[in-house]
RNA sequence: GGGUGAUUAGCUCAGAUGGUUAGAGUGCUACGUUGACAUCGUAGAGGUCACUGGUUCGAUUCCAGUAUCACCCA
C-alpha cells in the first residue's frame, strides 16, 4: 500500500470506496433468518429535487443509523426512491414547453405525460447520484418510484378499498385553488403568510328604506360580486330589526337577504359579514345552513366570469379588486379603509395567492383514520424523538379536516373511477371496466383528475416492499424501524403514513420517528432557492471532503433543533479528518514490526495503558448509548474529545518515549498493540459518521492487527465495553498526573521557560498514598513536562529562588536561578489565591448554614467538608509561598 | 387568537433527577516548526447561565410571570 500523504486528501479515496461497497453488495439487504432486520425507508425526495443542505442533514442521519445498526449485526435495509411530485414535475415540463412557445393543452394529455416520462428518464433523479456522493448506503437495487407499476397498483388498491369502506367521497366543496397551477390543493399544501393589507368597509343599501345602509368589512372586496347574503349574530341587538330584510348588493343590484347566524363574530369589523358561499369556506357552511345560492364569479385562472357582471368579466381578480373599490368610491358606498394585517394563503409550489374555490373534488374522511393513528402513539407503539412532537401530532390529528385528494393536473395516478355516459353510474375499480355494470353501456369515461402525490407517499413504507401483495419482504422488513425526517413534514407525511399503515396494513409503519430541524444560513434564515442563500453541498464536499461535511453537520446539530450552516463550520470536520489521518500515519509508521505477533500479555502493561483502555471502554458505552438514543451530537463530541484530546494529545505523546527510548521490546509491543486497538475501535465507532476516511485507514491498518479482519470496515463489529477493561483507580491516578504535567507547563509558560529547556522540579505532597502515585509515575511527568531532575516526597524542601504552584494541595517548585521575577511571582500567586479563597468562602458558607447540615444528604456534606479541608490546605500553602517572597 | 421552542463565552451551541471551579467548536492572546499533524502543539484570557418572583438548606437547573426572537396551527 502507498505511503500516507502528509495531509488527508478526500478526493483520492471517496469514489473508490463507494464503488467498492457497491461492488461487494454491502448495501444490499436480503431476507436473512439468522439476523434481525433493521429497516429505514427514505423520505422520498421529489424526482425534480437536487441536493440541498436539508437533504444532507436528513440523509446523513439516516446513513448513520443504517451503518451503526449494520455494525451491530442487524440485516439493515435502507430503501431509497423518489416520488413523482405531480405539480412540481408537471410545472417543470410545462415551463420547458413554454420556452418553445407551446403548451400542454395543444399537445394533449397523452403526449404531455409521455414528455414528462422522458424528462424523468433523462433529467429526473439527479439527487440519487448526489446521495451516492454523500456516501449513503441505500440498497439501490430496491430503488422505487411512486409511479412504478407496483406502487401505482398500491395506490389503486388503497383508493378502492377506502372507497368501499365509505372513507372516500366526492362532492362540491370549497377547496384551496391555485389559479396558476389550475388545481385544487389540500389544506397542508397552502402556506400562510402574514400580509399588510386593508379592511374595506362597504355600505350595502337596505331595500325599501331610504338612505338606510348596512356596512360590512372585508379583506377581499372583489368577492362581494358573489355575495348571496349578509349575516349578523342572532344575539346582536344592533341588527335584530334588520334580520329578514333585503339588501341591494352594490354594483350588481342583486337582492340579498340579511340572515342571522351564530358564526358571526360581533366584535369583528361592524358585526355584519358579507356571505360569499362560492369563495369562502365559512360562508359556504353558512350557505348550507341557510340554503343560500352559491355564485361562482371567477374561472379556474382567477379571471372574473360573467357572473361577476359584464363590467368585470374578463378581469384578473386583483385588477377587479381595484375596480370594485374605485366603483364603490364613485357611488359613495365605501365608508372607510383601515390598515389590516391578515394571513394570506399561498401555493406551496408556486407561491400564487390561493383562491378558495367551489368545485367538485374527491376527499378522504380523516376522522376515523386519525383515531387509529392517535391510538398507536398513545399506546407507545410509535415513539417520537424529540418527544415534544407527540403533542403537536395529537393537536393536528384532533383538529383534522377531510383531505382533498383530487388534483386537476395530468401527471400522477389517475383516479380509478369511471362514469357511465348513459346512466351516470359511478364505477370505482382497479381495472378499467368494459361496460357499465348497471346499464351495460360501453360508453364509459374515466375521471380526468389525478391523485395528490401524498396519496402515494403515505403508502410508501409498505408499497415499496410489495404491498398489496403479501410479499416475504413485507413479512420480514415491515414494520420498519425508524423514520427520519425534518419536522416540517410531520403532517404532510409522517401522520399520514401512520394513518395509511394502520388502515391498509393494520400495523404501524415504523416504530420510531426522529424529527430533525432545518438548515438555516448564518443569519438564521431558512435556506431557499429564491433567496440564493443555499450553498451547493457538492461544492462543499469538493472543497472539504464528504466526511468533513457529514461530521460537521452532526457536530453542530442539536437534537430536533435547527442548525445554522456556515463554511467555517466544515473546517472543524476537515481538521478532525486530518487529525485522524495523521494519527493513523503515526501509528502505521511505528506499528509495522508487530505484524503477526500475538496480543501482548498484561505483565508489561503500564498505568497509562490501563487509563486509555479504561477511557476507550467508557467511550464505547457512551457512544453506543448515544447512537441508540439518536443523540448524534453527543456521539460526535464524545469521539472528537476522546480521539483528539485523550488518544492523540496524551496517549500517543506518552508512548513516543517508549518507541524512541525504551529497550523493552514487549513494553513497546504493548504500546503499539494498544495504539492500533484504540485506532481500530475508534474508526469503527466513527464509521457511521465518517464512512470514507474510516474505511481507507481501516484497510491500511487491518493487516497489522493481530486478529483476522473482515474485508471491509462495514462488516466489522461495533466495539463492546467490557468489565475487564475497567480501571477506575488507574484512570484517576493518570488524571492527577496529567494535572501535574499541565501545572508544570503552565509555570514554564508564565516564567518564559520554553519546553526545549530542561528543568528541575521539586514536589511536596504530605499525603502518603498520593505521594506514592506521583513517585511511581514520575517518568510520565519527566517526559511530558520535559523535566530533567525531579524530587518527590513529603519532606522535600522548597529550593531557594524557585517559583511555585499548588495543585489541589500539592506544592510544585521550579528552581529558577537568576530568572525569578519577584513581582510577577507574587502576582501569579495572589491571583491563584483569590480564586481559591472565593471557592473556600462558598464552601464554608454552606457548612456554617445549620439548615444545610440538617437537610443536605450526608454524602454532599462529607464532600463539602473534604473540599473545605483541601482548600484550606491549598490557601495555607499559597500564603506561605507568598510570604517567602518577602 | 391557540400552541411549541429558544434566550448560557465575541459567534454557533452543549449541559446538569437541583449540590466542587458551568463545557465544546470557532474566534481572541502569548509562545513554539522536537522525527503524525501549522488543517498543528503548549499555555491562557473570556460567562451575574434574558429579567422578576416563588419552592428549597441550596436554583443557572424546578415552578409561575415578564420581555425579546423563531416556528407551527387557525
Amino acid at each position: 500500500m502507498k505511503e500516507m500523504e502528509k495531509v488527508y486528501n478526500p478526493r483520492l479515496i471517496e469514489k473508490k470506496w463507494y464503488d467498492f461497497w457497491l461492488e461487494k453488495g454491502l448495501f444490499h439487504a436480503e431476507i436473512n433468518s439468522e439476523k434481525i432486520p433493521y429497516t429505514i425507508v427514505i423520505p422520498p425526495p421529489n424526482v425534480t429535487d437536487i441536493l440541498h443542505m436539508g437533504h444532507v442533514l436528513n440523509n446523513t442521519l439516516q446513513d448513520i443509523m443504517i451503518r451503526f445498526k449494520k455494525l451491530q449485526g442487524f440485516e439493515t435495509l435502507w430503501l431509497p426512491g423518489s416520488d413523482h411530485a405531480g405539480i412540481a414535475t408537471q410545472n417543470v415540463v410545462e415551463r420547458n414547453l413554454e420556452k418553445q412557445g407551446r403548451n400542454r393543452h395543444e399537445l394533449g394529455r397523452e403526449k404531455t405525460i409521455e414528455l414528462i416520462w422522458d424528462w424523468r428518464k433523462t433529467k429526473g433523479g439527479k439527487i440519487f447520484d448526489q446521495l451516492k456522493r454523500l456516501g449513503c448506503s441505500c440498497d439501490w437495487r430496491r430503488e422505487r418510484f411512486t409511479m412504478d407499476d407496483g406502487l401505482s397498483n398500491a395506490v389503486k388498491e388503497a383508493f378502492v378499498s377506502l372507497y368501499e369502506k365509505g372513507l372516500i367521497y366526492r362532492g362540491k366543496y370549497i377547496t384551496n385553488w391555485c389559479p396558476r397551477c389550475n388545481t385544487a390543493l389540500s389544506d397542508d399544501e397552502v402556506e400562510h403568510e402574514e400580509k399588510a393589507s386593508h379592511l374595506w368597509y362597504i355600505k350595502y343599501p337596505v331595500k325599501g328604506r331610504k338612505n338606510a345602509c348596512i356596512t360590512v368589512a372585508t379583506t377581499r372586496p372583489e368577492t362581494m360580486l358573489g355575495d348571496t347574503a349578509v349575516a349578523v349574530n342572532p344575539k346582536d341587538e344592533r341588527f335584530a330589526n334588520l334580520v329578514g330584510e333585503k339588501l341591494l348588493l352594490p354594483l350588481t343590484n342583486r337582492e340579498i337577504p340579511i340572515i342571522a347566524d351564530e358564526f358571526v363574530d360581533r366584535e369583528f369589523g361592524t358585526g355584519c359579514v358579507k356571505v360569499t358561499p362560492a369563495h369562502d369556506p365559512n360562508d359556504f357552511d353558512m350557505a348550507l345552513r341557510h340554503e343560500l345560492p352559491k355564485i361562482i364569479i371567477m374561472d379556474e385562472n382567477g379571471i372574473m366570469n360573467e357572473n361577476a357582471g359584464a363590467e368585470y368579466a374578463g378581469m384578473d381578480r386583483f385588477v377587479c379588486r381595484d375596480n370594485v373599490i374605485k366603483d364603490l368610491k364613485a357611488r359613495n358606498l365605501l365608508e372607510k379603509i383601515e390598515d389590516y394585517d391578515h394571513s394570506v394563503g399561498h401555493c406551496y409550489r408556486c407561491d400564487t395567492v390561493i383562491e378558495p374555490y367551489l368545485s367538485d373534488q374527491w376527499f378522504v374522511k380523516m376522522k376515523p383514520l386519525a383515531k387509529k393513528a392517535m391510538k398507536v402513539v398513545e399506546d407507545g407503539k410509535i415513539v417520537f424523538h424529540p418527544n415534544r412532537y407527540t403533542k403537536v401530532y395529537f393537536n393536528w390529528l384532533n383538529n383534522i379536516r377531510d383531505w382533498c385528494i383530487s388534483r386537476q393536473i395530468w401527471w400522477g395516478h389517475r383516479i380509478p373511477v369511471y362514469y357511465c355516459d348513459d346512466c351516470g353510474e359511478v364505477i370505482v375499480s382497479k381495472e378499467e371496466p368494459k361496460e357499465c355494470p348497471k346499464c351495460h353501456s360501453a360508453h364509459l369515461h374515466q375521471d380526468p383528475d389525478v391523485l395528490d402525490t401524498w396519496f402515494s407517499s403515505w403508502l410508501w413504507p409498505f408499497s415499496t416492499l410489495g404491498w398489496p401483495e403479501r410479499t416475504k419482504d413485507l413479512e420480514y422488513f415491515y414494520p420498519t424501524d425508524l423514520l427520519i425526517t425534518a419536522y416540517d413534514i410531520l403532517f404532510f407525511w409522517v401522520a399520514r403514513m401512520i394513518m395509511g399503515g394502520m388502515e391498509m396494513m393494520d400495523e404501524i409503519p415504523f416504530k420510531a420517528v426522529y424529527l430533525h430541524g432545518l438548515v438555516l444560513d448564518e443569519k438564521g434564515i431558512k435556506m431557499s432557492k429564491s433567496l440564493g442563500n443555499s450553498p451547493d453541498p457538492i461544492d462543499i464536499m469538493d472543497k472539504y471532503g464528504t466526511d468533513a461535511l457529514r461530521f460537521s453537520m452532526v457536530f453542530n446539530t442539536p437534537k430536533g433543533n435547527d442548525v445554522l450552516y456556515f463554511d467555517s463550520l466544515v473546517e472543524t470536520g476537515r481538521n478532525f479528518a486530518n487529525k485522524i489521518w495523521n494519527a493513523a500515519r503515526f501509528s502505521l509508521t511505528n506499528a509495522k514490526e508487530i505484524h503477526g505477533l500475538p496480543e501482548p500479555t498484561d505483565e508489561v502493561i503500564e498505568i497509562v495503558d490501563r487509563w486509555i483502555l479504561h477511557r476507550l471502554n467508557e467511550v464505547k458505552r457512551d457512544v453506543s448509548d448515544a447512537y441508540e438514543e439518536f443523540r448524534f451530537l453527543d456521539v460526535t463530541h464524545q469521539l472528537y474529545e476522546f480521539f483528539w484530546n485523550e488518544f492523540c494529545a496524551w496517549y500517543l505523546e506518552i508512548i513516543k518515549d517508549r518507541f524512541y527510548n525504551s529497550e523493552d521490546i514487549s513494553s513497546k509491543h504493548m504500546a503499539k498493540y494498544l495504539m492500533l486497538k484504540v485506532l481500530d475501535e475508534s474508526l469503527i465507532m466513527l464509521h457511521p459518521i465518517m464512512p470514507f476516511i474510516t474505511e481507507e485507514i481501516w484497510q491500511r491498518i487491518k493487516d497489522f492487527y493481530p486478529y483476522e479482519k473482515e474485508y471491509s470496515i462495514m462488516r466489522a463489529a461495533f466495539p463492546q465495553p467490557t468489565e475487564a477493561d475497567s480501571y477506575p483507580d488507574e484512570a484517576a491516578h493518570m488524571q492527577l498526573i496529567f494535572k501535574i504535567i499541565t501545572a508544570i507547563r503552565s509555570i514554564r509558560k508564565d516564567m518564559n521557560v520554553p519546553l526545549g529547556e530542561q528543568v528541575e522540579i521539586v514536589i511536596k505532597d504530605v499525603e502518603t498514598a498520593r505521594c506514592k502515585i506521583l513517585q511511581d509515575n514520575r517518568h510520565y511527568i519527566k517526559v511530558m513536562a520535559k523535566v530533567e531532575d525531579m524530587y518527590i516526597g513529603d519532606d522535600t524542601i522548597k529550593p531557594e529562588k524557585s517559583t511555585t504552584t499548588v495543585v489541589d494541595d500539592i506544592e510544585i517548585y521550579m528552581p529558577l536561578e537568576g530568572l525569578i521575577d519577584l513581582e510577577k511571582e507574587r502576582e501569579r500567586l495572589l491571583k491563584k489565591l483569590s480564586k481559591v479563597e472565593i471557592s473556600l468562602k462558598k464552601c464554608v458558607g454552606k457548612l456554617n448554614n445549620q439548615n444545610f447540615i440538617e437537610n443536605a444528604p450526608e454524602t454532599i456534606i462529607q464532600q463539602e467538608r473534604e473540599r473545605q479541608e483541601q482548600l484550606e490546605n491549598t490557601i495555607e500553602k499559597i500564603k506561605a509561598n507568598i510570604s517567602f517572597l518577602d
